[in-house]
DNA sequence: TCCTATATTGGACTCAGTCCAAGTCAAGAC
DNA sequence: GTCTTGACTTGGACTGAGTCCAATATAGGA
């Protein structure tokens, strides 16, 4: 059984079917994936597998802190299960691929307390977005860069 | 005629009302409306102004840089017509609250050479999160603060 | 093995956003 | 002032992500 099993089982989940396949589609630091793709993912392992259970999967893992929910795009939500280490988003404006990148400061220290209107701040995300060197190559000579 | 409109003009705009009124709508440096509250504010300066005239021009204004488009919930995106001056966004986890904020430091300083894995990174944008005065207040005593 | 609270299912639903063919109109030409 | 035309607007259908719910199934403790 994976940690993040034992984790969920210690806290009283109940192990389902279903419920492992999620953990094992989202097994491995780096991905990034849609509930979409976990879903597709996860119809692979265990054909019966519904959409909703996929949601409320990662809705709780999300509540329970084990995995992230990120937004690069504006559009789909991801969910990012290297939830235990502090680091943020590096998107590619051309393919949408994503990193992990880990900052040499805290964001939170870029925001003085005159720019904080008496907020209990508590989190920053931060996102970068440029092209990634397969974007960069594909768009060398044509056009002007996007984005 | 606003700035926005002498530059949309000067742009090769067509001014139509619709558009008038949709930069009507934006003007104020510190609002952050959905597409459909934009709708909704043009509507009663315009009747009969449709939600795909919003979008279309919500779109085109944000292709000129004239908008920005934020996106604080993983939601809607909110178009954010404070374009010309860097800055950043607090959001209230309670109640959604939105202010522009101003760093101290280019948070594309924080991501060193070693985290940027061959990208030409061009851009970063930055959240911060946490409790508006009034959500602070509001939950002083009853239970543990959210998110 | 039984029991039951908890989890899953599929399908209907919502909501933000996109697309499109038909109709309208701003603004340049005369 | 009127004409002309291509850009703009419209409403309605459509898409895709995500939510909700009543009926059904099942994990795991008794």
């Amino acid at each position: 059984m994976s940690d993040l099993l034992r984790r969920l089982r210690a806290r009283g989940w109940r192990l389902t079917a279903q419920r492992r396949v999620i953990a094992e589609v989202l097994d491995g630091e780096h991905v990034h994936y849609t509930a979409d793709e976990v879903h597709a993912r996860a119809v692979e392992l265990l054909p019966e597998i519904s959409r909703a259970s996929v949601y409320n999967t990662l809705g709780e893992l999300v509540t329970l802190g084990e995995v992230t929910e990120v937004n690069t795009d504006g559009r789909v939500r991801r969910y990012d299960p290297n939830a235990h280490e502090a680091h943020q988003h590096l998107v590619c404006s051309g393919c949408g691929a994503i990193r992990d990148v880990r900052l040499t400061d805290d964001p939170l220290s870029a925001l003085p307390e005159g720019e904080r209107f008496g907020f209990q701040v508590a989190q920053a995300t931060v996102t970068y977005y440029g092209r990634c060197p397969a974007c960069v190559a594909a768009n060398a000579a044509p056009g002007p860069p996007v984005g």
